[in-house]
DNA sequence: GTCCGGATTACCT
DNA sequence: GGTAATCCGGACT
């Protein structure tokens, strides 16, 4: 996967459904992802290089969580060669171990599908923050990134929450687990 | 120093 | 389906 999110973050997006996130006891399959690149304006280092923005410009496989809307966390994984901002945001995830501790901290969710059907939601539920800005993702220790079952379909749309950029259909959703997804009926369609 | 907007969520109808 | 809450980073004066 290093190979595949170094040489293209939308198809790194697409290739990362399936794959398990980890954290201690804690474990999610990933069911929804988003691929941001420098050239497209919804990426945050479209308008250039900034402290906050910085570890984009890392080495393939590093975290990029970042705090936005004064309340939530956001989990990406770099992509692209050092020096090219790129990443995938994860926005969903199925709960595969650990599901006291998510519903401990995600204690608004009404139900389990409630507990990881949103980026902010998924850092909630994995105790994530700042401090796990620019850990490598694909190695050994701590916060941690493992290759699984890729889905039997995929489909496509636009990404959710942006301005500009509507047109590219870079938000890739596992068909089979629509459960877990966010929003599922936003302009989703095979891919 | 001030202002604005945001890769969202939760709660309301 | 609509919207208030919440506060940091970036842009600008």
């Amino acid at each position: 996967m290093v190979d595949r999110l170094e040489r293209d973050v939308v198809d790194a997006a697409r290739g990362l459904l399936g794959w398990e996130l980890s954290l201690g006891g804690l474990r999610a399959r990933i069911v929804e992802t988003e691929a941001y690149h420098v050239d497209d304006p919804a990426c945050h280092a479209f308008r250039g290089r900034t402290r906050r923005n910085d570890p984009l410009y890392g080495a393939p496989g590093t975290a990029y969580v970042y705090f936005t809307y004064g309340n939530h966390w956001m989990l990406n994984v770099v992509a692209c060669p050092e020096g090219v901002a790129a990443a995938v945001l994860f926005r969903a995830a199925e709960p595969l171990a650990g599901i006291e501790t998510f519903r401990e901290r995600r204690v608004k969710a009404k139900r389990d599908e409630d507990l990881l059907n949103g980026p902010g939601k998924l850092a909630q539920a994995f105790g994530l923050d700042g401090t796990w800005n620019g850990h490598l993702l694909l190695e050994v220790g701590g916060l941690r990134l493992e290759q699984g079952d890729m889905p039997a379909s995929v489909l496509v749309g636009p990404r959710i929450g942006i301005s500009q950029g509507l047109e590219l259909p870079w938000r890739f959703v596992d068909g089979t687990r629509l459960r877990w997804v966010s929003r599922p009926l936003a302009g989703l369609r095979p891919g």
